[in-house]
DNA sequence: TCTGTATTTAGAATAGTTCTAAACGTGGAC
DNA sequence: GTCCACGTTTAGAACTATTCTAAATACAGA
């Protein structure tokens, strides 16, 4: 099999239901960085009970906290998730709102170009880390 | 006057009403990143009439669009109005959601270091442009 | 002054997400 | 094998952020 969800799941502490199996299945196996809606529409007919939203939020924040999948968060207000945990950054056609994976190397040190397949129009850099010293700039 | 608020509401084309003034002013005056709601609490009692959230949202939106502010995501979901138009990218402190400003020449050529005031757990790089050719990955 | 148009307002509507309480399912304890 | 406790799922209510709607208001220009 290519993927084998039920041992993913439980390696990463998560209960292998039915519901989870078929979400995670669905988010390991496409590129598209897929929206809690996404998700449900893709999902629901898959199983033969009906599936609740809140189940499919459920296991989406279960798969988060366990680090089996990561939020990624391109335009205001619209969360996306993503079963790529490899170390990369995020393409956004700005005419279409595609997401696309860019493999950390690819940008070993940032340049505008990203070579033909890709036009930079901008990007922006989101750092997460602590504040060390106390010298406030408000 | 620190800012002439009128005449930068009226050179990016936004007809500066005392409830386009009091916003703008205060998105001026301010390094917070402030969310929409921020920015209804903080001004809603420095006019002589009663506030409308629809202003407050026509508003940053109008602002928005003339390039005066832009929109600024570091969390999922949310949306914070910053004023400050120079070539900068974002500092989150993890601990407190504090969003600071990093003038874009600080990151001259990505390091993992800022320096010895922050310590940078991670970053994202967010490209916004168009796919030229048409080499699908899906 | 009159009037057309832009703006503002309060509240309804919508969208995304979380919460609630009841029903369900299942892996041990016996 | 039966029972039960507990984790999971479900439907729908609740909540939050934002947009929409329709009516009132402001006001620049004729
Ligand atoms: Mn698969
Ligand atoms: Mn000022
Ligand atoms: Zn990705
Ligand atoms: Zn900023």
């Amino acid at each position: 099999m290519k993927h084998d969800v039920e041992e993913l799941l439980k390696t990463h502490g998560v209960k292998p239901t039915p519901q989870r199996m078929v979400i995670a299945e669905f988010l390991l196996d496409t590129h598209s960085h897929p929206t809690a809606d996404d998700v449900f529409q893709a999902v629901k007919d898959k199983l033969p009970v009906s599936l609740s939203r809140a189940t499919v939020y459920n296991t989406l924040n279960a798969l988060v906290a366990k680090g089996v999948i990561q939020e990624v968060t391109t335009e205001a207000g619209r969360v996306r998730y993503d079963a790529n945990m490899s170390d990369h950054h995020h393409f956004v056609d700005i005419e279409t709102g595609t997401v696309i994976d860019i493999p950390a190397e690819t940008l070993n040190q940032i340049k505008l170009e990203l070579g033909d397949q890709y036009k930079v129009r901008s990007f922006h850099v989101t750092i997460f880390g602590e504040v060390v010293s106390g010298k406030s700039k408000e």
